[in-house]
DNA sequence: GCACTTTATGACACTGCGCCAATAATTGAC
DNA sequence: GTCAATTATTGGCGCAGTGTCATAAAGTGC
């Protein structure tokens, strides 16, 4: 029994030394440069070992995906404990997804890989719940707060929409706006210099024309987030070198 | 002369019989089951001539991103004809996203494709230029109604935005939208059981957050959107059809 | 030390890309 | 109408990557 747990240990060790080597191939050099001959020849492993942990490649990137994920999720959890009425931990959130895409950027780009139909296809439907999950609990969390601002009565509920159909609108105008800054070649040609600061700007007006209290003027809630921003860094920070060491 | 140009048209003919021939396959079975041989054999040419007019599959998918944009353009254009206030034909162009997105999904998941970075690696910068030119132009088309709002006083701009970042945000919410309704595999398991409805929700809310007039209560608004919609359903729809006839 | 189980290996068949020498078709001069 | 020159087409080749599987090696209990 003590065997077959040390031997399982080492087939679960390996397989973590896998996502290790192949993370760096899958960030340089996206999906196509990642192969299961490189990652093995880079082990010193022949390609077969490889494939007793994972059937394909796509499933390496998805095992890496639900990496990046969790750590989303718990930058997510971080920013669900700060004080003071539901609006601020919604900014704190909004700044968590702006510290995942501008200092966890390799995580951002990995995530960014699941949305390929491809992927998506090849890999095993146990780990694609694994992603599902996760996404689920993070829009738990962030629903959970739109709840809570619902009971404190600081925010009413547009009546065709459920409390997770609100938070779909700050998901796709923050995930929209990522994926646009970091694909779309040139915003700044285009007019877009700052697309962080327009988001903020844009999520402040959509709080405020929910009616989501406490109103904030435009320069208050640009402030607020400047210093939010400021004190939650140490414990984001913390949070990703915690998920590098385990890597 | 007459010679020559007799060859060209030849030359472009086969040109866009190829997009004609591989526009199916992109979509059905993605970029991984798009291969030059596939399209050369379905062509009943060698492999080789496909190379003659694409040095690379990317090419080709970039060629048919180019089109499907240009429907999108068009879509757009014809929104901006809309009567009345500005912010109807902001209106106008939601609708056109909704059209594009839901009966014209084909063209929408041709267009996802570039946003592969090693599609974008691979192509040539010529065809690049083509799509940014066509990006450039819908942003140009809506921020030309935002600077018509501004204008005619119907808007105030925040100003730490520029017209094109305040179209930035309403770009994004529809995109990151979309994306998330294509590729995220159970939205209604998460709760999100209309997500069309719940981003035309968010967009009156932002439109009335920014204080465009005339400002709508949520009813007046939905109920002007579907108005809308219907009218410009019949030209949506014989745009579509003529970007099919060409291919 | 032996029979048996588990694990690792790398050669193999297969698919697809991009190249290019050989071949075929077209052209225009005479 | 013929023929050399130009141009276009062809498909076989080298290369790289995937996933499989018979064989070899290592590990295990007795």
């Amino acid at each position: 029994m003590v065997e077959l747990t040390r031997k399982q240990r080492e087939m679960e060790r390996r397989t973590s030394e896998i996502l290790r080597v192949a993370r760096p191939i899958l960030i340089t050099e996206g999906v196509q440069g990642l192969s299961m001959d490189r990652v093995a020849s880079q082990m010193e492993y022949a390609k077969g070992t490889i494939y007793n942990h994972f059937p394909n490649k796509e499933e390496i990137v998805l095992a890496l995906a639900v990496e990046s994920m969790e750590l989303r999720r718990n930058l997510f959890e971080q920013s669900a404990f700060v004080a003071g009425p539901a609006r601020f931990r919604m900014m704190a959130l909004g700044a968590a997804c702006e510290f995942f895409t501008s200092h966890c950027t390799d995580d951002f780009l990995v995530e960014q890989c699941i949305r390929n139909q491809s992927i998506w296809d090849k890999s095993s439907e146990q780990r694609q719940n694994l992603i599902r999950k996760c996404e689920g609990q993070c829009m738990g969390i962030v629903a959970g707060i739109v709840r809570d601002a619902v009971s404190r009565n600081e925010l009413v509920i547009p009546q065709s929409l459920t409390p997770e159909e609100l938070v779909f609108g700050f998901w796709a105008i923050n995930y929209g706006s990522q994926i646009l800054t970091y694909s779309s070649p040139s915003l700044p040609a285009i007019g877009i210099n700052d697309p962080f600061n327009a988001i903020r700007v844009h999520c402040c007006t959509l709080l405020n024309g929910f009616g989501w209290q406490p109103t904030m003027m435009l320069t208050e809630y640009m402030k607020t987030m400047s210093q939010m921003s400021e004190t939650l860094h140490s414990k984001f920070w913390s949070l990703k070198n915690q998920q590098h060491s385990i890597n």
